[in-house]
DNA sequence: TTCATGGCTGCAATCGTTTGCGGAAAAGTT
DNA sequence: AACTTTTCCGCAAACGATTGCAGCCATGAA
């Protein structure tokens, strides 16, 4: 199993000097470089291979400046629509060859810019990053940009224009989706409950949540709309406000799935009867979703898209040699969908 | 925002030259060596605070051999477990200064292999694995050990002895748990669809299932009993054969939440009342569990916990130098608690 | 035989950081 | 004043792969 007695080098000069040839020679085969004599190239792969080298990728990147590695920030893990995208998005830099640092900010910003600069640190070939909820000052990823470390950002995205790229999804499109549906559905009283204003995503489902209610003419009452972390607690909170006395709401709608889920329990267990007298809908398709009873209604982001996107735009600008290329200014938008499911 | 027309060289030596200094003057300050004057010391760090200067890891490890960065395999994000064990790793590691380098093996055995050579590639500090499914042979992690790059398993982990660190949950304890549960109320005609008996953990599983069963005179019935990837699929079309005819069973035990949330919407679907005439438990407490109705009883594996023994010993690995010390040979095993609830 | 050509290979510098060794300056001792 | 001991700092050689340049050898042409 282990032979710990004879520390094996396993540099090139090593290969080098077994074969009688020059580290040079060896690190050309390696490369696919031209001008190496067929008989030599097949004796050094023959080599290689019996001996089961592996380059060397800190002094190779060294040397040359790439490192074949992608760093990703995302606030947390376990969110559902980010556990999609690392996934697709793992899969898809591997099969190009690229490795992955996968790091999470825990929706912490001191956590975030640190995070920045050890990627830096490591001289990551690019960036991928969907922000903190509160992060509203972007400068900590200038040390990449500065460096010609492309730097793409998706899902939480700086809202004014930041020379760097921008996939999201349309959230005025997913908010405006459901408020509309709900009021189609003949809802008078609709809360709204947000995640915080220094997020784009949450500003913009808004957006698209009032231009539905103004559009037909349905009341937005200031009161009834939430700004918070959508935690379970934090909705249960929530909802404990507004059936606290009349008149009661006819739909939440809800920025989360988890909040949507939370609501949906409230109201089970204090016995408001949903769809009837309460319709819910949710955002992000979590699987739990469709499968508590009843199901919720909600907004599906098709993260696997966003992945697919992310992965090819990265390699475009890997491939572009720096980034230093015509960055795309225009943010990309992934459509949403809504989901209909008995919640309403 | 960018200021790309003046590329910075950010090393040591670019500080040296400010300073009038000489890079191992610098290179001392970074890393806090004695013998150097206070006065240098604090005009050094002034100065790389002024500047930002980040120190290139690539040319750090080259030097020492020493990357500050952990690779970790799992089949995939997406499933529950590891989604949380992820987590707490990244965040565990991250507050003790490593990196980590997350890659997903997709259950294929090949990408496996690929990845671990990918890893040594990176000469990172050490490597934490949840195998695949069908790895019988774990030699492809034979490059690692023998370069005194420390291996922990966990969760899939090889079965003979590898002198690795492994980290498990109670599997067989689990099985036992929970078949011992159903027999405890009254089931006689237990089924029980497990995973491929390639990996340790259904082995494990069902050595409990059948210790329970056996231990309390219930009949094991070969033709009951499944083997096959956990997939929703694969579970509806063994509830379809069970339930083809008569007799059928009283119980379900499936390893995996998954599967059991399957069985329990086919029974839904087919009118076989849960817990009445079917009572189901799962594997995992993956969240859907708790959320679907009737709520699934099931076994938790406190994947946090799992998560802590794994930082806690791979920084053991690290401080330990290379890990050519004494391996913690014996498996640790992280203990299990049964859930009950409304399906049984 | 001589020279030009071109294919193949080696030399040596380079990437940025670390570190053993030795030297210079400062401080202390007699 | 001469000598020893600290204290601080610089020199230069690593680490392993890459690559521009130059050199060697074989081949072909004259």
């Amino acid at each position: 199993m282990k032979t710990p007695k004879q520390t094996k080098k396993n540099s090139i000069q090593e290969l080098a000097k077994a074969l009688r040839l020059s580290p040079a020679t060896i690190s050309r085969v390696l490369n696919n470089h031209p001008h190496v004599h067929t008989a030599t190239r097949n004796r050094v792969m023959a080599f290689v291979e019996k001996t089961g080298y592996t380059r060397n990728v800190m002094a190779s990147g060294l040397r040359t400046n790439k490192t074949n590695t992608v760093g990703l920030i995302v606030p947390r893990f376990s969110m559902f629509v980010h556990t999609e995208v690392i996934t697709t998005v793992q899969n898809g830099l591997h099969a190009h060859g690229y490795n992955l640092i996968i790091c999470q900010s825990n929706d912490s910003v001191d956590i975030e810019k640190d995070l920045a600069r050890t990627l830096y640190a490591s001289r990551v070939d690019a960036v991928i990053a969907a922000c903190t909820m509160f992060t509203k000052d972007f400068s900590h990823f200038d040390i990449l940009t500065e460096n010609n470390i492309p730097v793409l950002f998706y899902d939480r995205v700086p809202m004014q224009s930041y020379g760097a790229c921008i996939i999201r999804g349309d959230d005025f499109r997913g908010g405006f989706l459901a408020a509309s549906h709900l009021v189609q559905l003949g809802c008078k009283r609709i809360s709204y409950i947000s995640g915080p204003l220094t997020c784009n995503i949450y500003i913009d489902r808004y957006a698209g949540f009032e231009k539905a209610l103004t559009q037909h003419k349905v009341p937005v009452r200031k009161d009834w709309i939430f700004y918070h972390e959508l935690t379970a607690d934090n909705a249960r909170k929530a909802m404990h406000r507004l059936f606290a006395k009349p008149p009661y709401p006819d739909a939440i709608m809800a920025a989360n799935d988890v909040t949507a889920i939370a609501v949906l329990e409230y109201a089970k267990e204090t016995g408001i009867p949903v769809p009837e007298n309460l319709r819910i809908v949710g955002y992000s398709n979590d699987p739990r979703s469709a499968i508590i009873t009843p199901s919720i209604t909600t907004i599906e982001q098709f993260p696997r898209n966003i992945g697919n996107v992310i992965v090819a735009e990265v390699l475009k600008l890997l491939k572009s040699d720096g980034g230093k290329s015509a960055v795309e200014t225009e943010p990309i938008i992934i459509p949403v969908e809504l989901i209909r499911r008995m919640s309403t």
